[in-house]
DNA sequence: GTTGAGATTTGAAGCGTTTCAATAATCTAA
DNA sequence: TTAGATTATTGAAACGCTTCAAATCTCAAC
């Protein structure tokens, strides 16, 4: 019941009774052959349902059309439309994308990289989990090209595209600030850098404010609905006198979690008694029991912009030298944090 | 600033001064070399920064230990916690599972498809857009082993793995009818076979609930939440009299869009006026402005077990016998569809 | 010491492509 | 017609790895 051993350009070539070389000709240099003998190839290629062997290939020609993606939450639907930004522009350079999901997991991520170095992927975009500069440095000095998603990275070592996460920290605190929120919670994973730069951005805002306002920390490792739920439910299990009248999620999945447990029971009034900020702005925010303010960031031109300097570094890898932009974020205001 | 060559096998075997064969085996066979001899290639390798190239030993071995995994939709929750389970389930056997979003394009689910062809990956997992069996034919007869994901496949011809549509269309509509609904309208794009089953499901509880009971049906070619802010804007617009009583979406991103819709300057009361069902039980169904009903699917069950099917038709390639397994959904209740 | 069995190591063959210099076929212009 | 130029085709040589039969080591037992 095996499959027939799967047929080789040799095969091809004898079928069609030509060189092994001219079938890879109307392979890769159609123009090059001619119309009568490429017919002849194509009906043979058919015939014997060929398929290009592209370990051969790439072993051959050591190019390979395909960009490598590690993200750390496909789940969230931040990373969901920067993939697919990334997938749009690549296959319009006809490049394709594949995608791993790391899950916040360093082990994981550190196999997705190493499969894509094996593979021999043209590029690699990596929205890490933590601190990887010596597996990138491993990556680039092997010459797979790497750019940094989501992330600043030492523009002396490669490229990275981020959105300003200091400036997204500090418009959503000075936001809930200007809405006379004095007491404002943080929570977040503060493992990662996009999260602690918010905090910093967050911080920054509360100084600047000056005395009476004050930031309080809770520290949730998942970055999930889940997890935001347990902290809401936390939160909701306090005296009223001793919750923060604000929260500024580092994400919205958190965000969604801290209002389900708030609305759970009516257990605390949103934003009446504690105000909502999250980060992402997905397409949820806005249909949540209290619609969610977030700070929007442009995910669609994160992901775009990631490939074209991974292509362009792939393409003129001489004059290409690494850029580190950033984006600016931008907040949108809905009923979670509306005026007391 | 191009990197050197990469080295190869024969560097680090030049290196470690031993032979080509035995920098192999200390990769592929370590326990059948010397300790000491080992150690002196492991330092070589490390010098050299050696990364063994995954083309040429597919090349030689034929084999790969990468799944393709394809979906029509990688930004639908439902679909990332499918991802996930695989992945999941795949490295526990050590093999990686490299995702492309096909984004409902058929083309772009045939450039994949063809991509893991060509990458002669182990396996595949396919959520198809339409009807492909035309190429999962293709891809098996050359010994790709594949599996369908979400949609009833022919035994015959591949095992597939799916929820049962029709059932979960049943019990959706059955539950609407049960709580006093008689205008029962269906949104979706009714060229995907998961839809139409769901909507015989739903035009069945409501023949079996006999006369009084109607099905009126909304096209929505996207399943997005921006689409189905669309139709229920639309539905919004017109007079109260000729709205349905009830909608069961197909799936919890356009039921968070008419959510969205109904919401939006208290148009539409939810669940008084409309009362609203979902499909996928995404974890933001919860945390809707009004909690969401829908029909939850095991999804992490889907991705786990396709992922066995998979493997085994990999590597009992002549026991194995083609499976075709359903799921049963189940009906989680919540505001969105209270009694009346 | 020898011997022989088992443990290691060697190196050539070959996986299916692409590439490229060489050859063959075809066309152009006189 | 034919030399000369152009266009197509050929086939051998890599690419970097795994495999495997053959060669070489090692070491316990005599």
């Amino acid at each position: 019941m095996s499959a027939a051993a799967r047929p080789s350009i040799q095969d091809v070539a004898r079928l069609a009774g030509v060189s092994l070389g001219t079938v890879s000709n109307v392979l890769n240099k159609p123009d090059m052959v001619k119309p009568a003998t490429a017919e002849k190839v194509q009906r043979a290629i058919e015939q014997l349902g060929f398929v290009r062997n592209d370990a051969a290939r790439q072993l051959k020609a050591g190019k390979s059309l395909t960009l490598g993606m590690v993200v750390y939450d496909s789940g969230n639907p931040f990373f969901a439309e920067l993939t697919r930004a990334a997938e749009n522009a690549a296959a319009a350079r006809s490049y394709a994308v594949l995608v791993g999901n790391s899950n916040h997991k360093r082990e994981r991520e550190k196999q997705y990289l190493q499969l894509f170095d094996q593979q021999r992927a043209a590029g690699v975009l990596v929205s890490p989990t933590s601190d990887i500069y010596e597996q990138i440095d491993d990556l680039r000095s092997r010459g797979t090209q790497t750019v940094v998603l989501d992330r600043r990275a030492d523009p002396d070592r490669c490229c990275s595209v981020t959105v300003d996460d200091l400036a997204g920290g500090r418009i959503a605190v000075e936001h809930l600030l200007a809405q006379g929120r004095r007491r404002i919670g943080f929570v977040g994973n503060f493992a990662m850098q996009q999260v602690t730069d918010r905090l910093a951005g967050a911080m920054a805002a509360v100084n600047d404010f000056g005395p009476g306002a004050q930031l309080i920390l809770f520290e949730s490792e998942d970055m999930t609905v889940l997890a935001g739920r347990s902290v809401g439910q936390q939160i909701a299990a306090t005296k009223p006198g001793d919750r923060p009248d604000a929260i500024f999620a580092s994400n919205d999945l958190i965000a969604m979690g801290l209002i389900q447990a708030f609305s759970f029971n009516s257990a605390v009034a949103i934003p009446d008694e504690i105000a909502i900020v999250g980060y992402d702005d997905i397409d949820f925010a806005q249909s949540a029991v209290v619609p969610l303010s977030s700070i929007r960031q442009p995910a669609k031109l994160l992901g775009e912009t990631a490939v074209e300097l991974v292509l362009d570094e792939i393409q003129n890898p001489n004059e290409h030298s690494h850029q580190q932009i950033s984006f600016q974020p931008e907040l949108v205001v809905r009923a979670s944090s509306a005026v007391k």
